[in-house]
DNA sequence: ATGAAAGCGCTAACAA
DNA sequence: TTGTTAGCGCTTTCAT
């Protein structure tokens, strides 16, 4: 901590390994950059001092005389706390390791939860990013035609619901797969009353899940009654109550839900009412959260390939920046089923 | 995205806004960094322009001259699967809100997660960062070392386990007081025979974590069973199980856990044995995280205070940073317990 | 209170 | 293949 240490070791720079190289600045430059001009014995031996003297470029220089920070702007959401949604920290981690490849690294900064632009055009203008990647598309467009009119670079981790043939950059996870994904797999253990158990209809995210489930229900013929509640645990609770109540042949037995909150409240129903979860009841949550693998006795739930998205993220952003055409700038990815014991009848 | 949309608005420097406002590069720079120097009236000109621009300095430009990016690294670590830890996700935000305030970002790396050092290094030759916060104290001093032997500013969350008295600005949280305010909240529910439900002894964590378990019940002249388990669900279980075996006067009632995925197991153990949680036997967690909100019937649980945990990080290092001595350079904080219904007796 | 000059460390363009 | 020159945008002297 103390001054003295710190000026004690003056980090090298170009023109140290320069000169204890015998070379000029812009070779060792190239040595770095474009290590092909160089001849074999030059590189050696400049490649021996970098090493040597533990040099490492200056990135403050460097990104003034090249514009560009390798930096990537991610504007970090709150966890909404009581519920089991907690993608955002596995997404966080594997972006940062999928940029990590490609040496860039991310930037994080906090917004006015009220403001979505906030904090986008302060770090654009100070020219602090090289580009964006977004997360809260289903709450509107505006961050992404800001970027946009800019002609600022971004890649958004959710497709535009608004403007479905947007030539924007973007990778999702198909929610209506998972749903259906999770209505086949209680089909396929003999369910026949599945319920739906969702978002208000104005949730985006919500709407696409439930069209799974429909589609699956209306494939094997079926239909089965779909409920739209808030996201907290005592809401499914109350409403997997109210499906229960039903008897007959196509009483519900199955329920697929919009999130593992919402599931985690359906297995508080069975347990209030007595019903074994698995085996007299089948439930399937969404997003494979801790809740999810945790909760008793296990949560089946959609699990989003996060790591995945990731890396196609860091492939469109790649694109994006070197101002080459994408090969596919949209691109849809598939849920899996993590199978827990809340849908298996032993 | 197209080049010709981004040069079309060539960001104003410091020199377009001087021309504009009629006054001289350095002037504008004053106006920004030492406003006190300015008469009045050229301030006001000079601001109006700022703002009619949009003019923010380029940040390349000022670090390489200051010498200081205004980004500290934070390396970013994988929330465990299978456990109900969430942690990192709440105490990010909050460091991402508490650096915003003085113009700080966070900047996230990735680390090999067998090399503690891998990550550092790097970013402290690039001078990329001007500062690291270090969040896995546990697993050892090594990143401490090296930043310290540099000379590299930097604040740990977590104490120094190895080197309790070691002149290193940190921000701990008091395990043993959130164990102790645990013990104490189920003694006041009239349990008595409580057992410490925690991690192997080689985690300082959870030995501090258990020595509060212990202060309580030896205040209160108690003493109760203390098991030593791996951190998941099944283990913490079978161990519930094990200690409820039990009967007579000093029978177990009571849990104090070293996490929440051990509460969670304890919950299952009593659903399995038809126990009522809260009326039958008390069981806490520890860490207040989503699964403790969201589990049935609701885990009381110890919640660590992460935002002001953030505030005082970024304090310790504004004082690092500008190398004035630290008015108090280790900070413990204190707990507090969240209570739901597996400690409640209606 | 304001301006002029210098230079932080790097790389793009050009010259040798 | 290597070296020279210039300048990215800013702030720190120092002069006015």
């Amino acid at each position: 901590m103390s001054p003295d240490r710190r000026l004690s070791e003056p980090h090298p720079t170009l023109a140290t390994v320069a000169e204890r190289a015998g070379v000029s600045r812009q070779t060792v430059s190239n040595a770095l950059n474009n290590p092909e001009l160089l001849r074999e014995d030059t590189l050696a031996r400049v490649q021996a001092v970098i090493d040597e003297l533990g040099y490492t470029p200056n990135r403050a220089a460097r990104q003034l005389r090249t514009r560009s920070s390798h930096l990537i702007g991610l504007r970090f959401e709150q966890a909404q706390e009581g519920t089991s949604n907690a993608l955002m920290d596995r997404f966080v981690h594997s972006l940062v390791e999928a940029t990590a490849r490609t040496g860039h690294h991310i930037l994080l900064f906090a917004g006015d939860p009220d403001d979505p632009l906030d904090g986008y055009r302060e770090l654009l203008r100070a020219t602090a990013v090289d580009a964006f990647v977004i997360t809260d598309t289903y709450a509107g467009t505006a961050q992404a035609d800001l970027l946009r009119r800019v002609g600022a670079p971004f890649v958004t981790f959710g497709r535009p619901w608004d403007e479905p043939g947007a030539a924007q950059p973007w990778v999702d996870v198909s929610g209506a797969r998972g749903a259906e994904l999770a209505t086949e797999h209680l089909l396929a253990a003999a369910h026949r009353g599945i319920a739906w158990l969702g978002w208000e209809a104005s949730s985006r995210i919500g709407e696409d899940r439930r069209s799974g489930w429909q589609a699956a229900m209306r494939a094997a013929g079926l239909d089965g009654p779909g409920v739209r509640i808030a996201d907290n645990v005592d809401a499914a609770r109350m409403a997997a109550h109210e499906l229960l109540e039903g008897t007959g042949p196509d009483r519900v037995t199955g329920f697929v839900c919009a999130s593992d909150t919402l599931g985690i409240g359906v297995l508080h129903a069975l347990a209030e009412r007595g019903l074994r979860p698995g085996i007299d009841v089948g439930v399937v949550g969404f997003d494979d959260s801790l809740g999810a693998q945790v909760t008793w006795p296990g949560l089946t739930s959609v699990r989003q390939p996060l790591e995945q998205v990731a890396i196609e993220i860091v492939e469109l952003l790649h694109g994006v920046l070197s101002l080459k055409p994408v090969r596919e700038p949209a691109r849809m990815l598939e849920p899996t089923l993590v199978v827990r014991r809340s849908t298996q009848r032993e």
